[in-house]
DNA sequence: CCAATCCGAATTGTCGACAATAGAAAACGG
DNA sequence: CCGTTTTCTATTGTCGACAATTCGGATTGG
């Protein structure tokens, strides 16, 4: 016998332990991370009936969710077709990261200009320590590690609008981080690239420091769009999870 | 007698005279135009179902709407309390004047590589025109072809994310825009200065196309925000219409 | 054998209904 | 009279249902 759907979604948060957030909320999150991850195959219609049924929700906080992210860019939308899941496109990484580098160069130049010694040293201190601890990291972890060095710069810009815009370009190229990560596991040219650049911020060198953001976006993006371009990087999984 | 909402709708669509857009984009692009000229109160809740009895539709399409907009930082959004419209909020403009510039410097400069000769006369001959004309031509004429001139240019970098990024910022500075362009009627500062930033991409000097550009963007936000500050501005139109 | 046309199944678009929540008003107690 | 608790009302969150549309396969004609 069926029980009604809101109460299986109930019991399904029940069941995740601890974890009473809102089921829009979620719903959103979820899919979120799905197209973060290209869980969806590149370019196919994302079924709403099927997604609903997989998440244990109607289809009403799908398709909410479902228009966020297409005016976050990570899908997009044909009217009376659906949601598509984005393909993976070269020249979109490449004009995203474009932004990025004149973004992140007016982020740390803004940082310099407002961030206090403490916060900058604090900076310096979590990456120091977040370098020293690197193989005990996944490479999810490495990845989210990363993405938070900018983000935290981003914060100290003092520019909200700024942060959320560097914030919302980091999901789209998650991917490109995600295959950079991995295939420098051990070659840890990004985390010293990281530390000279705190370390130019704690200087106050605004010119040396946007400088070297410049330089390691990239060369990071050039050597991602390459590994791509020769076919190493497997862009999706298929899962047939539950 | 009722009829169904559905005929009603479509009724609604035939009495509007050869408009057959689509009730979800339409009711879309319908709130998104009334954030952008704020003729939602600030800081005030936005009612669901009065804004859908007042559109004709049903709440669905109302709620997709309103999800969309949040994302594009025109409204706000608090769970189980519903939709807000944003306040005016003088550094939220600051903040977003300060990203503005650097994509506009970018945009500049990339048209400037990318774009063909004819291109840049066609915009120059554009705007030439546009300032012709200027004087037949409303307030919200003139601020769409402020806006336009803009655009344009991203449009000719050749960077769509970098367009797209900066049509989101446009939506949401359009109340400082509007407020130049009514101060500044017959003051023509804003179309020499765009004259010289076409002149300065014919002739390809990038350097001077970008400082044209910063001065331009800085010296009309920061005379908005005087104008803002001197409470000259009236924020919103408080209008009991249909 | 191929192209165009025509169905039928699958999917989206929109709706009205109901449950859950928040906020306001009323009742209560000090 | 003021602060707290309770009740009530207005509003949001989610759902299932149905209409409109699209897509793929079968059918027909060349």
């Amino acid at each position: 016998m069926l029980r009604s759907t809101r109460q299986s979604s109930q019991d399904n948060n029940a069941a995740l332990a601890s974890k009473p957030i809102k089921t829009g909320p979620r719903v959103y999150a979820e899919i979120r991370r799905m197209a973060m991850d290209y869980r969806f195959k590149p370019n196919e219609r994302i079924n709403e009936v099927e997604l609903a049924a997989r998440l244990n929700v109607s289809r009403s906080p799908i398709r909410e969710a479902l228009q966020r992210l297409v005016t976050e860019g990570l899908i997009t939308f044909q009217t009376n077709r659906g949601f598509f899941c984005r393909g993976f496109d070269v020249e979109e990484v490449v004009n995203l990261s474009d932004v990025r580098i004149v973004l992140e160069e007016r982020s740390v130049r803004l940082a310099i200009q407002r961030a206090t010694d403490e916060d900058l040293a604090a900076l310096a201190n979590w990456w120091a320590n977040t370098m020293a601890r690197a193989d005990a990291f996944s490479s999810a972890e490495l990845t989210a590690r990363d993405e938070e060095f900018h983000i935290r710069i981003a914060r100290l810009s003092g520019n909200s609008e700024l942060a959320r815009m560097l914030e919302g370009i980091n999901t789209r190229i998650h991917f490109v981080r995600k295959i950079e990560v991995e295939k420098h596991r051990r070659l840890s040219t990004t985390y010293t690239e990281h530390r000279d650049i705190a370390r130019a911020m704690i200087a106050r060198d605004a010119d040396r420091a946007a400088r070297l953001m410049h330089d390691h976006i990239s060369i990071s993006v050039a050597d991602a769009m390459s590994t791509v371009r020769e076919g190493l990087a497997r862009i999706y999984i298929d899962v047939d999870q539950i």
